[in-house]
DNA sequence: AACTACTCCTGGAGGC
DNA sequence: TGCCTCCAGGAGTAGT
């Protein structure tokens, strides 16, 4: 569930409260957990200053001091807490367990003792979070070997790029085309259904189906739904439901719940396994169906 | 090369 | 209450 907007507000949260902290310990309990290309084990982070906190794409990139650092990617329900005793600190990721939750938790699985006696957490229901350590001169080499594409907020992330992918890939669905990492990093299935809802397209439109205004359109909402989600509060779905009364997330996880814009029943369908819901008035179908994959 | 299906994992929800 | 089944979702990998 952390996309870009969780990730990166949870980044701005802890680089308050880290920077500067010293790593006395670490621990993952769960050896799945560790990937670890270059051999250098958990413990190489112990010892170590926190100097900077970055991040690419979904992946937070603790860079620590000796030339060292630890990528930490959520995946669908990492959940990281910095803790002084029960107070919080920082927290940001999955919002299960509910973030003011006693820790550790039955899915914590990873623990930093810090050199003021603070704790990072690491908790996880569905253990599919990974830590890695890495020499800091071989982050970038990392993250190349992931072909990610653009950031939505960089430089290259121009219309004229996104007209480019979309021709390159003129066949798949909106919908897939938009949680591919290799075009556009940061959207995953929450965001992407926003975007698609607040350009008014529909989610099984054709990727080289879509006209230059339309194109402009895609462009614009996908840098304003993740700006907003960073700026006003992230989507924060516990089960993929809106909570009762809430207005926001604005399509994703209200299927079957009137419309905000025009009152039409919001559908859910699968694209390609995934969960999608979209507005059948305001996103009007295509005239053909694409493949979903 | 491009695309698709499968896999990892477990807690919560809903049915009976 | 308790058992059972289904579902959620990022991304790596294997297969088409």
């Amino acid at each position: 569930m952390p996309e870009l907007p969780e990730v990166e507000t949870l980044r701005l949260d802890l680089c308050r409260t880290l920077i500067g902290r010293r790593i006395l310990h670490a621990d993952l309990t769960k050896p799945r957990m560790l990937v670890d290309p270059y051999g250098l084990g958990l413990l190489s982070v112990e010892g170590r200053t926190i100097e900077r906190l970055r991040r690419r794409a979904k992946m937070l990139v603790f860079d620590l001091s000796g030339g060292l650092s630890m990528v930490v990617h959520l995946k669908l329900a990492g959940q990281l807490s910095h803790r002084k005793g029960d107070h919080v600190l920082a927290k940001g990721g999955h919002p299960v367990p509910p973030f003011d939750a006693p820790l550790p938790h039955k899915s914590t699985h990873g623990r930093f003792d810090l050199d003021d006696g603070s704790v990072l957490w690491l908790t996880d229901i569905r253990q599919f979070g990974r830590v890695t350590v890495v020499p800091t001169d071989l982050v970038d080499d990392l993250m190349a070997e992931k072909k990610l594409g653009v950031e939505p907020f960089g430089p290259e992330f121009t219309v004229d790029y996104l007209a480019q992918r979309l021709r390159r890939h003129k066949a798949l669905a909106l919908k897939t085309f938009l949680l591919d990492q290799s075009g556009i990093v940061g959207l995953g299935n929450i965001y992407a259904d926003e975007a698609l809802f607040e350009a008014k397209l529909h989610p099984l439109r054709p990727a080289g189906s879509l006209t230059a205004g339309e194109i402009a359109r895609l462009h614009r909402s996908v840098v304003d739904v993740l700006r907003y989600a960073i700026e006003n509060g992230v989507a924060d779905l516990p089960y993929a439901r809106v909570r009762p009364g809430a207005d926001y997330p604005r399509a994703h996880g209200r299927a079957d719940m009137p419309c905000l814009t025009c009152g039409t029943t919001i559908e859910r369908i699968k694209v390609g396994a995934r969960s999608t819901d979209f507005c059948p008035s305001c996103q009007p179908a295509p005239a053909r169906p694409p493949r979903t994959g």
